[in-house]
DNA sequence: GGCTCTACTTGAACGCGTTCAAGTAGAGCC
DNA sequence: GGCTCTACTTGAACGCGTTCAAGTAGAGCC
């Protein structure tokens, strides 16, 4: 629409982010330096300045990347598979799948999104989207399938399906076994044992249980986590 | 015993310690240059180089400081109670009464402490030790109350709730409601949640699901966390 | 009193993220 | 062709964590 305005920084910015990533896969976060992508992109320093915050903010890039190709693995998952257990097997799988070629940088990452602070935050303002359109997957995982779940349930397992991803990937963080094989074994373990607490918080008797947990989620929910606090300045 | 060979070094670190804490009280962690903590206890840079390794690792004494405090409340309410309800609830009451004075710097601490490289991550073969008494306060809390329990889930309970309130925290960390009014809620109904599944664990009925629960936490457990990747450094 | 050794201490210098005042190049208008 | 405006670009400089070569002071020994 507006080739003029863009085509010349889009250009610029898209070199720098793929300089980046490429030294980032190369060498790690931390031993890259902004010095290093600027040269690579044939750019000043102050240049890649212009387009990203921060050096943090170049992660953000990333983290958009692998979201989105996780959306598409877990469309063909959802497409083909109509069981519940399949669903959420196949979805958990995809994300793993999906961050699997990060691991070496993960903990960066990982670190950077635990700030509070941070624009990373997976609970703060700015990833609010990303959030939401995750928690969506798991609710079309539900919707989609060919279990009938209570309408109590159905309304607030995508939230708590998407902490127990969030469970796992902290997990998966940490995990330094071959091929994260143990992630990947928590992944399966835990997937069954979820369906069995779903089909488990049908019965009767469990009911005030499952009410008085959804509410308390529900609740916890409710206000959305506040703003970074002002004190606290990133770094 | 050789109080020669420490007196003088021991004094210093002390100093530099407490300059350092009173700053980042005072106007928090980022904002405390190591040039500003080593002029208020009136050594050289360099100096606070030789008895801390990096203005992280100041942070681990203020960690082991509040660890003590929490262990020393915690006694004190299972001395007085025999309940499982008011020990549990005591003793995560007494956790956030402890770091509540460190809520404002609480997202650094988080941030360092999630890096999987940091020394400070909790699941670090560091910090083992203080892992290891913390699980140990669970363990009195189910030990010394009246309540009975298998002894599968006595035995791995202590465990999971040391987790559980390793959650809580993570919601604490991000919590900016007026006092932590809410993370102190999310505590005094999760308590009451956790005690009903303990008793609902009970019921011969759930029985196979809490040995898989149970076996599949002991699994991943009984690989100690591997140490910090290679490839990855620390700033 | 001098020698040696060890525990501590110094501060200049380095590396790196980030900022900012000073450009520059092209588009649009006259 | 010049004027102006905007979008982009530059690189020197700053601040701060961290390092390191060069001390220094006291203890123990002769």
């Amino acid at each position: 629409m507006e080739p003029k305005k863009t085509s010349k920084g889009e250009q610029t910015r898209a070199q720098i982010l793929e300089a980046a990533l490429d030294l980032f896969r190369e060498r790690g976060y931390e031993q890259t330096t902004m010095r290093a992508i600027a040269e690579k992109a044939g750019v000043a320093v102050g240049n890649a300045y212009y387009y990203f915050e921060s050096k943090e903010h170049l992660i953000q890039a990333f983290y958009a990347r692998t979201h989105e190709e996780h959306m598409a693995a877990s469309r063909e998952v959802l497409d083909q598979e109509r069981g519940l257990r399949e669903r959420l097997l196949g979805v958990m799988r995809a994300k793993l799948d999906t961050i699997m070629p990060y691991h070496q940088f993960a903990g960066v990452l990982f670190k950077t999104a635990a700030n509070p602070a941070s624009p990373l935050n997976p609970f703060s303002a700015e990833s609010l989207p990303v959030r939401r359109q995750a928690t969506e997957i798991f609710a079309e995982v539900i919707a989609g399938s060919d279990t009938r779940l209570t309408p109590e349930l159905a309304a607030e397992l995508p939230n708590v399906l998407w902490l127990y991803q969030a469970g796992v990937i902290l997990y998966w963080i940490h995990d330094s076994s071959p091929g994260c094989a143990r992630s990947y074994r928590l992944m399966e373990r835990s997937v069954k044992l979820v369906l069995r607490l779903i089909s488990l918080f049908q019965f009767p008797l469990l009911r005030p249980f499952l009410k008085e947990l959804l509410t308390m989620v529900a609740d916890l929910r409710s206000e959305p986590m506040p703003a970074p606090l002002p004190a606290q300045t990133v770094e």
